[in-house]
DNA sequence: CGTCGAATTGATGTCATTCAACTACAGTGG
DNA sequence: CCACTGTAGTTGAATGACATCAATTCGACG
């Protein structure tokens, strides 16, 4: 926990936050979830996002056959949620769980709406939010549609290098779409290419 | 046209409009778009978003290959933007053109946000209308992860019965990510299991 | 009636999955 | 400290799903 970000020093990075924000910031309970334990549960109504001071969170969903399909990935500074259960207040088709040990800041549905009566610039900066997520989810679209296993084990280690060594094969797997000896055979083709 | 839709009919349905909004909505320009134009070419920032009165757009990438994958299509009464592009001010991956001949309203950039001021509703309106993006997008990668080439054809006529009948299968098999044959070939069983 | 593009069909190839066996390694208890 | 167990990852062989390529048919339109 040495080297942890605060949720208020994040967002100072990005907004600038008055004595009174900064300590309601402060105030917010954390929660630490051990791995393989659940922030939320496929059918359960969100009530919280949750800001991720250390650990790494996964949120997927489960299909007919049983099958894990991971949506997204969140590891230090990142927000995880599901926005859309959230926002309609309806029950939630995905997983929040944890990787790793992780310590979350929990963030009450209306914490952020309550704030922005006092600081206007946190409605701008959920509406950019709301745009790099769509912005995202399309290039996810894009690569799902265009890329071969390979490819997308690339562009993964691109976008993600920082984390990807956490990511247990399996997780990965479930992330890119295909088997795990898929995956294995991949990663084992690249290191044989560069030798 | 006869049956065509008003922007502003079309809002009135989720919101109550004050006649000078109405008025407003009534004097933006409309474009007539035919089969094959665009709206929005990859590499140009876009300055609209677009309210379909009639006729069907699609919304789409060309990979490295040279393939098109569609992300979306929109028919009357859909609104048709690079959401992301328009917000962020930068250039677009993406192409909008015009499967029909189609009629839309021209909205510009900062039309929304300068009618938020006196209404409102607005402000919420585009909040709702981003996290059903986001819901349907995340929904999307779900299918993709999970489904196979038949399934998401099932799937994509529940979903879009409406207007399902008025996509080319070449086109419809860029949407599900298929090749325009397998696609040919998926139909043809469905056809021959309902005998 | 002829032409052009879209859709179909068949033959073949490729990539990824599946299933099963095996290996590596971390955690547990004797 | 070492054997035992469970889990993750690897590897091989067989299979399956979909892609590709090429030939043909269909259908709209001039």
């Amino acid at each position: 926990m040495e080297y942890a970000i605060s949720l208020a020093d994040h967002l100072k990075k990005y907004i600038r936050l008055s004595d009174n924000t900064i300590n309601e910031l402060t105030n917010l309970t954390t929660r630490t979830v051990l791995k393989g334990e659940f922030l939320l549960r496929a059918g359960e109504t969100s009530r919280y996002s949750y800001y991720v001071e250390k650990g790494l969170l996964s949120y997927y969903s489960i299909d007919e056959k049983g099958k894990y399909h991971i949506i997204q990935f969140a590891a230090e500074e990142w927000f995880m949620a599901d926005r859309c259960s959230l926002f309609f207040q309806q029950p939630s088709p995905y997983f929040i769980e944890a990787i790793e040990d992780t310590v979350v800041t929990v963030i009450p549905l209306d914490f952020f709406s309550k704030l922005s009566e006092s600081e206007p610039a946190f409605v701008e900066m959920n509406t950019k939010a709301l745009h790099h997520h769509i912005l995202h989810l399309q290039k996810r679209i894009h690569q799902l549609l265009s890329a071969s296993a390979e490819e997308r084990y690339k562009d993964f280690l691109e976008m993600y290098s920082s984390i990807a060594a956490r990511i247990p094969q399996t997780l990965l797997a479930a992330y890119l779409g295909i088997a795990p000896e898929s995956l294995s055979r991949v990663r084992k083709e690249i290191a044989q290419k560069r030798s």
